[in-house]
DNA sequence: ATCCAGGAACTGT
DNA sequence: ACAGTTCATGGA
């Protein structure tokens, strides 16, 4: 993490395969999203550290991510560690010039890795949020998901007030696993995802699942057998989070809707390619499958 | 209207 | 193991 503390904000240097306004551009793709706040070319967060809550402002300014305090100067440890959630959040770790030189050849990949040069996986860091997000996602439009998600939050999300806007943080699983099925059909969220997400609230309230334990497995398929588990959690929603929350970059959610819209429209095909298609031309793309999928997304909204 | 949506569990064979 | 059905509703 490269960064310098200057109290009342922080610089934060990524390295160059980053471009700002492409994360700004998937980040405001809804315009129902209330877990972050965009407003011209600022991006502005709340979020909790050691039961503090910091909201803050991002821009970019000379190659440069700038991060200031709104509600209040946060100690020096606060500080580090929000600035080690942004870098996370942009998944700066990453060395996107690896997977562009990885690509560099690949029919699908070539043309859209140059359009969106600088784009990085925009991660879920809350293992809780990844998975209820992925599980309100299941099966329905994008569209509606967000007002899924959009009356959760509100209803069992903690809040603040600043300058006359809300930001909202997502709900907790110790809240959630006290809910009863019924609390969740008042919004619409089917039975049997109420049931999925107050079980997976609850797995975690009693440390049965935690992000630390995903973290310690030997390989994948320790993760993606522990993960599935629980009920509602499929293959899909496996690699999603590994993809999303577990910085994973070769989970390939390869029966995704969205995946295969995308590769039919950027080989022009007539039909939706099949399952077996997919793996064949998947191949290629070995230890960077999940920035596939994520380039092959973000070419669904041009 | 009609089809399908960033799936997964359940049921019957 | 595998295919068909159900969940439930909104968006286009």
């Amino acid at each position: 993490m490269n960064w310098s503390d200057h109290e009342s904000f922080l610089i934060i240097y990524p390295h160059k395969e980053f471009n700002f306004d492409e994360c700004l551009l998937f980040l405001g793709r809804s315009n129902q999203e209330v877990l972050h706040q965009i407003k011209g070319r600022n991006l502005y967060k709340l979020i909790k550290v050691d039961g503090t809550l910091v909201l803050f402002k991002i821009g970019y300014i000379k190659d440069s991510i700038n991060v200031e305090f709104l509600n209040k100067i946060p100690s020096l440890v606060t500080r580090k560690k929000v600035a080690a959630y942004i870098w996370e959040w942009f998944d700066l770790d990453t060395n996107l010039g690896e997977f562009y030189k990885a690509v560099s050849k690949d029919k699908i990949l070539k043309k859209i890795t140059q359009d969106y040069y600088g784009l990085r996986i925009i991660c879920i860091q809350d293992l809780f949020e990844a998975l209820i997000w992925a599980i309100l996602g299941q099966q329905i439009n994008l569209t509606f998901a967000y007002t899924l998600k959009k009356r959760f939050v509100e209803r069992f999300g903690e809040y603040l007030t600043f300058d006359e806007d809300t930001f909202w943080l997502f709900p907790t699983f110790e809240k959630i696993s006290s809910l009863n099925v019924k609390d969740l059909r008042i919004l619409q969220i089917t039975s049997r995802k109420a049931e999925y997400i107050i079980g997976l609230a609850k797995a975690m309230k009693n440390g049965e699942l935690t992000k630390e334990l995903l973290n310690q497995q030997q390989d994948d398929q320790q993760v993606q057998k522990l993960l599935m588990k629980h009920r509602g959690v499929g293959a899909w929603t496996t690699d999603y989070v590994m993809m999303k929350c577990l910085h994973n970059m070769a989970s390939l959610p390869i029966a995704d809707v969205g995946l295969h819209n995308a590769i039919k429209h950027q080989l022009g095909l007539e039909r939706k390619p099949t399952i077996e298609e997919i793996e064949k031309l998947s191949s290629g793309w070995k230890g960077w499958q999940a920035y596939a999928t994520f380039y092959l997304w973000r070419s669904l909204y041009d």
